[in-house]
RNA sequence: GCCGCGGUGGUGAAACUGGUAUACACGAGGGACUUAAAAUCCCUUGACAGUAAUGUCGUGCGGGUUCAAUUCCCGCCCGCGGUACCA
């Protein structure tokens, strides 16, 4: 027989695929049957096919042909997000129209992604620069500006100065442009933006719906970021004006010592007049709007100016406070003001410490107790004033602990009625140590919350706490007194303190003592806030929050970081906005429906200038006056090419037609995606986009469905052999079709899937392609040769149950995309049936046809040339999948693990059914037991089942 | 800084729900075949001690829970990714 020759077989059944369509998408298909599996939609850039190409489309791949086998009338096509960027400025160096040079890069695209043999349906095929595909694109910005979610708006914009156009947020890396790495600058221009704000809490509800990796949606929820909290009015002393800021502490409103506004935002500007030092203000907002995004996130310092001769009132204790502008407020979240809480914020605290403001404490902390101290649900709750010290003797260096019968705890106690707490403090340490000379020192703490339950009353108690540093001055006690000796006292050192006192909150004391500086609480209960006084900061907030409402001070308001998706580009490359204005008038009208595609024009030179290469085009603006009137204009900017991949698995399901995105009943059968794998970097672009889109077409009514990727999951990246990420930079970079070319596609496809979880980053290794390559030879050998060297005998009951476990094991991982491990199982499979291949290699060997439909997902091209040697004049990718018979796995018996005091010490063979007393017995007869036992009596002897025995002593 | 993920042989990595740690593959060493090499096949391969049987240690580090921990809990260290004056 042959030798494995993949060159030549793989080229015959691609050949064969094609002529056959064998992957054409089946008609029969229902939304029972359906199985909707979605490859990321490619760049086609020049360089062609990358091995992480190459992973995901033979991830996908196996996917889709396991689940054909299991019944599943499969969708999987590849189609290409073909405007953009990089064509345009390959077209601007190499002076090739970037139709010319992306439809090429498509030609060499397809040709590599077919020589791997992945079997999409290639009929549907689809390209975003296509005009019967952008026509759509445009049809969905129409879809937005109709529901008022597309509008124009003045705005500081990330500008690449390079690509000269703008970026969105999320293609800007650490303040550098995504593609090309030139830092970002700001910009003011007028720009389309969609308004994906408004969906922003759907976007984040629907999150938890979805089966995606939980990092994932914790990303996004992120990336989304909502807070809630409340806006609040301050006026402007002698003034109408009025600051609006956003906070999520309103429960912290009387410890507002002054209010900061952006440099960029608008309050700045209205207060111009009012303010005396304007020419410094100028200044600094000048100053401030030299930095870039990095500049500013990089200084460490604070800084800022006072806005003399104005000062806002805060709205809770009418106290007049200081206004200041400061860039530690951003204008672009929430109002571009902020109301500024010292004493629980800790750039406000370094702000403050810098400008010498008063820093007002309003939240002290709370220890609400776990365990058996814990509060308890629907009892009272007791409100006590105490007192606690950290009793320090100077000579010794020495501090006293009270030793209770369970709990190591400092001195303290009630406060009593008429009594200062300083007087409750000097009267406990009397009691409860004897000691008479003791100064207080210091104070801690004003207030200390503690929560927890007490037993003896069963109710609740709010302990609030005064903590003082006490002195001892000299060991003067007390003869005889009462509390004196309930308990004894120990004198401990510094470094002990903390370890040896038990109590939570106490050990919380002597941490802070300990550390000598303040340290303020962020959540606990409120104080020195009037109404709020005593109120947890959850319980507070609400109450605040009502306040402010029935006051008109302010209101309840969630924010959210997600901001609206600005898709101008002024750029060439990209899908026209359909929309006209009128340059006299400044009206938009929209282009109609019928009027699709506003075609890209052709005769347009596209070098960069920072203005939208379609203003030089001589046909763009033909006929535009005659048809709408004088002065209208078509718009000139082009659409951000997430625009047209964020909707490309619609058009996969209907792409011919021409009246619509995607018909209701292509929707209705293949709607949503079953398994879509793509980079986790699209995380907060395109995946977020996409969902928008389907919500916006679920309340269009155009769907029943509002979620677009049902099950999500990433492919890691494969990294060069020196463990770097691929790049020229490096010389690292493998090109696939190299490798397919001298080991063919199959040990392509089966390494990548070989070398580790799909999810993971992993580094290439060629030398794993040839061990790889190595098992399909020994595959192909066992197939196609009568071997007769046999290290030892097997009889075809052992095979066909090795066979069966292999069954199971690959469906089990392939259903788990868990291919690395499912791989390994064929490998061992392969190497149980070297040991005796006659079985295996006979003529019609079931057993061979049954590993051939197994090893077809990987390797597609070898088990259908192997399938064909059995005669079979089908395709192998349309048989069943094997089923297992359980009753052939099953073992007649278990080796059962013998541990003594948790050390594996022997071994034994026992028959399945065997009882747990009848194995005890064997156990405990062993020569290995008896030698470890050493002559005791064992304590406890555990069976867990099929597994081991552990004998205690 | 904050958030998320991860750390297992010389290497890529396995290990179900707490139950024999290192499957599968690579590399390395030894052997067979060969005039020779390649290819192929066979054996060995976590570390340490020992001729061996065997024993001790071993999943980033330090503790804990348990008859039993890569797996659960607490405290650190390191790497990767996200994000950042988001009030």
């Amino acid at each position: 027989m042959n030798k494995y020759n993949p060159q030549e077989i793989e080229k015959k059944w691609q050949k064969y695929w094609e002529d056959n369509k064998t992957f054409k998408t089946p008609e029969d298909a229902t939304a029972e049957n359906k199985y909707y599996i979605l490859p990321q939609l490619p760049y086609p850039s020049g360089s062609g096919l990358h091995v992480g190409h190459a992973e995901g489309y033979t991830a996908c791949d196996i996917f889709a042909r396991y689940q054909r086998m299991t019944g599943k009338k499969v969708l999987q096509v590849i189609g290409w997000d073909s405007f953009g960027l990089p064509a345009e400025n390959y077209a601007i160096k190499n002076n090739v129209h970037p139709k010319i040079s992306t439809d090429n890069a498509i030609d060499n695209f397809r040709k590599q992604i077919k020589a791997l043999g992945i079997s999409v349906d290639w009929d549907r095929e689809v390209g975003s620069h296509n005009s019967d595909y952008y026509k759509f694109t445009q049809w969905f910005f129409l879809l937005f500006y109709k529901r008022g979610l597309a509008y124009r708006k003045m705005q500081t914009v990330n500008w690449c100065d390079s690509c000269k156009t703008v970026l969105a947020n999320d293609q800007v890396k650490e303040g550098h442009c995504e593609r090309c790495d030139t830092l970002v600058i700001q910009k003011e221009m007028e720009q389309w933006y969609i308004k994906i704000t408004d969906y922003a809490e759907r976007l984040l509800q629907d999150i938890d719906k979805l089966d995606w990796p939980e990092e994932t949606k914790k990303r996004q929820k992120d990336w989304i970021g909502k807070s809630s909290g409340a806006e609040v009015n301050f006026s402007i002393k002698d003034s109408n004006l009025k600051i609006r800021v956003f906070t999520t502490r309103p429960d912290t409103l009387f410890g507002v010592t002054y209010v900061v506004l952006a440099p960029e935002g608008k309050y700045i500007q209205d207060f111009k007049d009012k303010i005396s030092n304007w020419s410094e203000v100028e200044k600094y907002i000048e100053a401030t709007s030299k930095k870039t995004e990095l500049e500013r996130q990089i200084q460490k310092e604070k800084t800022g100016v006072d806005l003399q001769s104005i000062k806002a009132i805060n709205p809770v204790t009418n106290e007049e406070i200081p206004i200041f502008v400061a860039d530690y407020v951003i204008a672009s979240y929430g109002t571009g003001a902020i109301m500024a809480v010292p004493a629980h914020d800790e750039r406000d605290w370094e702000f403050a410490k810098k400008y010498s403001l008063p820093i007002k404490e309003v939240v002290a902390p709370n220890f609400v107790l776990t365990g058996k101290n814990a509060p308890q649900g629907g009892v009272e709750t007791l409100n006590r004033r105490t007192v606690t010290c950290i009793l320090e003797n100077p000579k010794t260096n020495k501090f006293l602990v009270i030793k209770e019968k369970d709990n190591n705890v400092l001195v303290g106690g009630g406060v009593d009625e008429g009594e200062t707490p300083e007087e409750a403090m000097i009267r406990e340490v009397q009691e409860e140590t004897g000691y008479t000379n003791v100064e207080i020192y210091k104070k801690l703490f004003d207030h200390l919350f503690c929560f927890h339950f007490r037993f003896g009353k069963n109710k609740n108690q709010m302990v609030d706490d005064v903590v003082y540093h006490v002195i001892l001055n000299d060991e003067t006690k007390i003869p005889s007194e009462v509390e004196i000796g309930k308990h004894g006292i120990m004198w401990v050192s510094k470094d002990e303190l903390q370890n040896t006192i038990t109590s939570e909150n106490h050990k919380f004391m002597c941490e802070v003592f300990l550390k000598g500086d303040n340290c303020f609480s962020d959540y606990g209960v409120a104080i020195n806030s009037d109404f709020l006084n005593g109120l947890t900061t959850e319980e507070a907030k609400e109450k605040m929050i009502e306040y402010l409402e029935e006051n008109k001070l302010g209101e309840r308001k969630v924010q959210y970081k997600l901001r609206d998706w600005s898709v101008s580009r002024q750029r060439f490359w990209g899908a026209p906005i359909p929309m006209l204005r009128n340059e006299e008038t400044g009206e938009l009208k929209p282009v109609e429906f019928k009027e699709l595609p506003v075609l890209l024009p052709e005769d347009v030179d596209f070098k960069p200038t920072g203005q939208s290469p379609l203003i030089y085009s001589q046909t763009f603006q033909e006929g535009v006056e005659e048809k709408y009137g004088k002065g209208w204009k078509r718009e000139v900017d082009t659409l951000d090419t997430f625009m047209c991949s964020s909707w490309y698995y619609y058009r996969y399901l209907d792409p011919k037609n021409e009246n619509e995105f995607a018909s209701p009943e292509a929707l209705k059968r293949w709607m949503p995606v079953d398994f879509y794998l793509g980079g986790p970097e699209h995380v907060n672009g395109h995946l977020l986009y996409s969902r928008f889109f389907t919500k916006v077409l679920f309340d269009e009514g155009l769907i029943d469905f509002d979620e677009p990727f049902k099950v999500h999951r990433h492919q890691g990246l494969i990294l060069g052999p020196d463990n770097r990420k691929m790049s020229k930079r490096w010389g690292n970079v493998i090109n696939p079709t190299d490798v397919t070319e001298v080991y063919g596609a199959d040990t392509l496809r089966m390494y990548e899937m070989f070398m580790g979880p799909l999810e993971e980053d992993k580094p290439w290794d060629e030398n794993g392609v040839k061990g790889v390559r190595r098992f399909l030879e020994r595959v192909w050998l066992y197939s196609t040769t009568v071997i007769h060297k046999i290290t030892y005998e097997l009889d075809e009951d052992n095979i066909i149950k090795e066979l069966h476990k292999t069954i199971k094991k690959v469906g089990e991982d392939l259903s788990l995309l868990r291919f690395n491990t499912a791989i390994a199982k064929l490998m061992e499979f392969i190497n149980f049936v070297a040991k005796d291949p006659r079985h295996f290699s006979k003529n019609d060997s079931e057993v061979r046809k049954d590993f051939l439909k197994l090893l077809s997902p990987f390797a597609p091209h070898m088990a259908e040339e192997l399938w064909e040697n059995f005669g079979n004049k089908n395709s192998i990718s349309t048989e069943k999948w094997p089923e297992y018979d359980e009753a052939k796995i099953k073992e007649d018996t278990i080796t059962v693990v013998v541990q003594v005091n948790g050390k594996v010490r022997d071994s034994l063979e026992v028959p399945v059914e065997i009882s747990e007393e009848d194995i005890k017995v064997q156990v405990l007869a062993l020569e290995n037991v008896k030698k470890w036992l050493e002559g005791k009596e064992p304590k406890k002897v555990i069976y867990v089942k099929g597994r081991l025995v552990s004998i205690v002593v």
